[in-house]
DNA sequence: CGGTTTTGACCTGCGC
DNA sequence: GCGCAGGTCAAAACCG
């Protein structure tokens, strides 16, 4: 991928081995776009990756997550002031039938050491840090992973309770965002979700925090659920080890080859697959939290064929 | 009645 | 300093 959207990488994880390699199979490497320039073949899932599960876990024990998900929310927001505007060709994202995900974490701390051997990363990342709220060094972030999901229903299931705090209309977006909180006492998980303003079919969902509890036991076998559950949601994506409790076979069922997505409009039949188990008719995605999703969704997303 | 949602106000950060 | 936008608060309304 481009230069620009390595540049704007940011590795919470230390991956000091196949680290270009990985991140240009990971779903965070489908995300080229660095805030001004949107590809046309992006890849969000290698199909060297043979299931979700597999693409979880990586190639190796490593969870390639980490680096599908370490994108610097703030290094893509970045260049939202030159984000490629929703005209002119109509860039409506999302091909109906094509299925993306790709996610982000952003640390809660800046971890200096996790950018070894990436000081071009780093400086991106500690520029919009100091350029944002992150400035704060009291205000730093919690991690984020942010999910697209095909969805009728703009607050999806995953399990846990919210509480919607907040609601906001969000700018160049019809759709407003919405604020969640984790109901359960001193956790600090919150969550916004919006629709994308190209493709309202598509709910970006995005987590920021850890769960500090498990699943409530009401979880109702939502795709989701099982899709957010606790190992999920921690920092890599999952503990190296503790992800055992990661319900990978239902990944495996649930997303398919979600990866399946070739940037081009390339249909891949993980809609039919979300559809057919699970209630809502949710596809899940996951893209890396840029900070405002109107900002990425343009280009991550490929116009549903005419 | 308790929990959740709604919604306007308020706060904060950032760009100009 | 001012205005804008995002995020949060909190009171009222709503719901089971």
């Amino acid at each position: 991928m481009s230069d620009d959207f390595t540049q704007s990488y940011y590795h919470q994880q230390p991956y000091d081995q196949d680290d270009d390699q990985r991140r240009n199979n990971t779903a965070a490497a489908a995300f080229p776009y660095s805030g001004s320039t949107p590809q046309n073949n992006m890849q969000v899932f290698d199909p060297s990756y043979l299931s979700f599960s597999e693409f979880f876990n990586g190639p190796t024990t490593q969870n390639p997550f980490p680096g599908a998900f370490d994108l610097s929310p703030e290094a893509f927001s970045a260049g939202k002031e030159e984000h490629p505007p929703p005209s002119g060709g109509g860039e409506t994202p999302a091909t109906p039938n094509s299925s993306i995900s790709s996610g982000s974490t952003e640390a809660v701390e800046y971890d200096e050491n996790s950018n070894k051997g990436k000081k071009e990363i780093k400086g991106t990342l500690e520029n919009d840090a100091k350029s944002k709220k992150g400035s704060d060094p009291k205000k730093q972030r919690q991690s984020r992973y942010a999910f697209m999901t095909k969805s009728e229903v703009d607050h999806l299931e995953d399990g846990y309770r919210w509480r919607k705090y907040g609601q906001k209309a969000v700018k160049n977006n019809a759709y407003p965002r919405s604020y969640y909180r984790c109901t359960t006492q001193k956790c600090p998980v919150k969550k916004r979700v919006e629709r994308s303003f190209e493709d309202p079919s598509i709910v970006v969902t995005t987590y920021e925090g850890q769960h500090n509890h498990d699943v409530p036991t009401t979880l109702r076998g939502s795709v989701v659920a099982g899709m957010f559950a606790p190992t999920m949601l921690s920092p890599p994506f999952g503990a190296p080890e503790g992800s055992s409790s990661f319900s990978q076979e239902l990944l495996l069922g649930q997303m398919g080859n979600i990866y399946g997505y070739g940037g081009d409009g390339g249909t891949s039949n993980v809609t039919n697959h979300q559809q057919n188990l699970s209630g809502p008719r949710q596809q899940l995605h996951q893209f890396p939290d840029y900070g405002l999703l109107q900002d990425i969704i343009p280009p991550a997303f490929p116009k549903p064929e005419p």
